[in-house]
DNA sequence: TGATTATATAATTATTTACTTATATAATAA
DNA sequence: TTATTATATAAGTAAATAATTATATAATCA
């Protein structure tokens, strides 16, 4: 596929709310699928549609403990996304409030 | 609206091939909308849409010169595009080889 | 082991989106 | 003024996408 063309479905993967919110929010520390859940107060299979995107896009990568799967941005590969990242506002707020792990 | 999600809305309309070669070509000159038929091999009228669409989110000028009118990239009061567009590939090859105006 | 918690996947539905076809507007040229 | 060229807009169609509902897998804990 030509060059702007993966580009376009680069933009076309962070031209979701939700799925920006989540590259944002792992932009600040990995988390995992329940906390997005609460975070985007959305359903479970919802979040992990999502994150099967980013995943298959190779944006997002996972590393399971124990019960929970974490899930932290891909990005070191991928130096167009850097400038975009950086673009994002911050969620810290946001992240502060959701309730400590174990999720539910 | 969040700043989350004008991002997201900026992104999505990035996210359409051939929103993002109007977007990635304008960057190099400003350009009509007959040369953009000739350049993404599509209708009039989808152009025409595309270009709306782009108008719409500001990200997009027009400048009328007698019949024709030509659209030009509205970046100037948009910092988080320019590292965007900076990521955008160069077009000068294709658009060397478009007929000339007067278009058809 | 069986129950619970975390996550994934499949199937369906609803919404959005891109594109086409048809038509309208606006400028210019004969 | 009529014809032509450039562009816009409206209406309809087809395809893509997000979200829901239902179910499956996998780890942990009693």
């Amino acid at each position: 596929m030509a060059e702007l063309e993966k580009l376009a479905d680069i933009f076309k993967l962070l031209g979701d709310k939700n799925r920006l919110t989540i590259v944002a929010s792992l932009k600040e520390r990995e988390m995992c699928v329940c906390e997005l859940v609460e975070l985007l107060d959305t359903s479970q299979p919802n979040i992990s549609q999502h994150i099967r995107k980013l995943k298959d896009a190779g944006l997002v990568k996972e590393s399971r403990k124990g019960q929970w799967i974490y899930y932290s941005l891909n990005t070191d590969d991928k130096p167009y996304l850097q400038a975009v990242l950086n673009e994002l506002p911050s969620q810290q707020e946001k992240l502060l409030q959701l309730t400590p792990i174990s999720c539910s």
